[in-house]
DNA sequence: CGTGAAACTTGATGCTT
DNA sequence: AAGCATCAAGTTTCACG
């Protein structure tokens, strides 16, 4: 990827929703050619696609919590996907290394929810054990940035 | 916010540059009337904004981490989040409950860009031990999160 | 890879119900 | 609050350098 991606994309992680003029005018190229690139970026899977960022207090969210899990016999990675991408307050899904399999972050509104949450991981099948860590307050949440500057 | 709102919010969850008339479509309104909303529901807050989602990899981000920090004594968050925001790796901070004090969620560009993080997390001093989970393999991540959360 | 122009689609806004 | 009409603005395709 070229700087002038780079700073396409800057743009684009700042305001998904920027026009192509606008951008362009940024970064002193036409709209087609951004949309070009645009397109191409996409295509490669670089840009994975756009999104509403949303305040989780107005989804009526208000807990979250850190799940590790820890399954029995062999994982697979897309076994988890596709079993985990169905609750819908799961919002992070990561194999780790360590003790653990896999770490799990999920939203819920209430405690009650994250106990259902950990109850609906649980009966996947494969997870044997979890540990759960409920979230006191959060500091930071950024988004990503490209590397060395935007 | 009501059931209609909350729809529209999940059709711009996964495409943040659906257009109005789509929207309409979806939930049986005007493009007009779905714009009004989305301008509402932006200047309460709800939705803070709109995101490309980006492969960590085109952004020069290879690898990934969490960490969890124990620390001696009382921690004040404030602290915490002053002394670690300054690190741009550190992309996630949360204190929580169980045996950590705090989990880090960070990304750098090597395995010695983690350990130059962990490094720099145990030199701010409280921090007395640090267990480390590099991430394999990341199969969720889905942004229902606020922006400017530092 | 880039630009500029043309046809089409959306966005933004005032007015009416 | 929603719909409709309207004009400005952005998108998209294409021929071309």
């Amino acid at each position: 990827m070229d700087d002038l991606n780079r700073r396409i994309v800057g743009l684009l992680l700042r305001d998904g929703r920027a026009t192509f003029q606008e951008i362009g005018a940024a970064v002193g190229l036409s709209a087609p050619a951004v949309k070009r690139r645009v397109d191409l970026m996409r295509a490669r899977g670089e840009i994975s696609g756009f999104a509403a960022i949303v305040d989780p207090h107005a989804l009526g969210w208000d807990i979250e919590a850190y799940i590790e899990i820890f399954c029995r016999g062999n994982v697979s990675p897309a076994e988890l996907q596709r079993e985990l991408g169905g609750i819908p307050e799961v919002v992070g899904v990561a194999t780790i290394t360590g003790d653990a399999d896999a770490i799990v972050h999920v939203m819920a509104a209430s405690m009650a929810g994250i106990e259902e949450s950990v109850e609906r991981i649980r009966s996947t099948g494969r997870v044997e054990r979890t540990r759960t860590s409920v979230v006191m307050s959060r500091l930071i949440d950024r988004p990503v940035r490209p590397r060395g500057g935007a």
